[in-house]
DNA sequence: AACCGATTACCCCTTTAGTGGTATTCCGTA
DNA sequence: TACGGAATACCACTAAAGGGGTAATCGGTT
């Protein structure tokens, strides 16, 4: 019989041995490799074209979900079962619109992640409880509460501005507008999120994983 | 000969199951028991009092440097093995702080994990080198490169309120103070932190994590 | 063709933040 | 006790943001 190949992308050593510990024993299954670091796995990605990649996103300056894309380039066979401790919505719905068919989070339980991980194999979707729950926020989105309303693209580039301390007029320059148009967008978008300041802008966009912030420790 | 009773206070199987696999295979250790929210810790610290106490806090909502304090009371003799992801240079001091002997980042490897527990078993201190690169940061800091420098309690608790969109005069109503006050503060930070406006700070504090963002998914 | 959202741009006016000072009180430490 | 930092409070002025409009243009959809 064909054994599965599962390759295991994560930076964390429990968590890798924690996969392994629970892969033990499965004897249809087989651990082909392992990546701590994006370099890492596109190398291997590059000859080995696993079953399965169960791929640790958890922050950025790690696996990252443009390693999903890449991933999903070098091996389009390859089912990708994303594991991660992100509660954000705009993360996983990132996740889910970048082809990840299974999502399952770090707290779930081991029926979860086996139940996942042989879904995967046998190409279903499986997400655990938490992530339904997001996808069906989006699909259908609650009344009238405050919910991460869809920016455009544009503000999005002012919030990120925004949260450089960068003012109206320097905004403008760099992006050859107006102030006007600037100082627009950053009431639309407060109007929008119904929000009072830039301040509170920032400290909710970096919440709600609409904008990035840089690692740290350097 | 007697055994080495370990606790895991985690709220990732996988991390888990890592862990004990890691462990297994040590004769001279028992595991005495799990937990996966800190109402079940401090409940098995009413009655079990292991030596070791491998927490791993990573976010806020799951185990916190709370709950580190409260197992220092409950079980004062009771050793505590931090495992985290946080590369956040404030909350692992902040862990040291509080009793903390050692300090180990997930994605350390397999000796410096190994190095940690016995050393912890030994009532030794044992840091693996990004921790300790915070705590040299902390001692010897930075020349002239700013670096997250020493915040008052009064100053983070404003940034704090700034980040929540308040402007000054909403800041100094709630803190009985006056508007003055509350603006020379705010002046202060951002003379301090090098900055140019709220935006920037509520951003970089963020990042630092001198403030926290409340959790998600609801 | 008509409509809609996104993007751009402008107006007026008020409020808040930012800049650059000074100064007092309190507390802990040298 | 003398010094220094933290916290408090004030002043004057400038710059920027926020609140309330209006409106043209462009692309895509109905």
């Amino acid at each position: 019989m064909n054994k599965t190949s599962v390759f295991i992308a994560d930076n964390h050593l429990l968590v890798r041995e924690g996969i392994k510990g629970i892969l033990s024993g499965k004897q249809d299954l087989n651990i082909v490799g392992e990546a701590t670091r994006s370099s890492e796995l596109r190398d291997s990605l590059a000859h080995i074209k696993p079953h399965i990649l169960i791929l640790d996103y958890h922050e950025p300056g790690y696996f990252s979900l443009e390693d999903i894309q890449m991933a999903r380039t070098l091996s389009p066979d390859t089912r990708v079962l994303v594991i991660s401790t992100e509660h954000n919505k705009a993360d996983i719905l990132k996740a889910l619109e970048y082809g990840v068919a299974n999502y399952i989070l770090k707290e779930c339980n081991r029926d979860e992640f086996i139940g996942a991980l042989y879904a995967a194999i046998r190409k279903e979707k499986f997400f655990c409880g938490k992530v339904i729950d997001a996808i069906v926020d989006k699909h259908f989105p609650k009344n009238d509460t405050c919910e991460p309303s869809n920016l455009s693209a544009r503000e999005v580039e002012i919030i990120r501005l925004i949260s450089q301390g960068l003012t109206n007029k320097k905004i403008a320059s760099k992006l050859f507008l107006s102030v006007h148009t600037v100082s627009t967008h950053r009431k639309n978008v407060l109007n929008k999120l119904k929000l009072n300041n830039s301040s509170e802008l920032v400290a909710f966009a970096i919440k709600k994983g609409i904008i990035e912030v840089g690692e740290d420790i350097a």
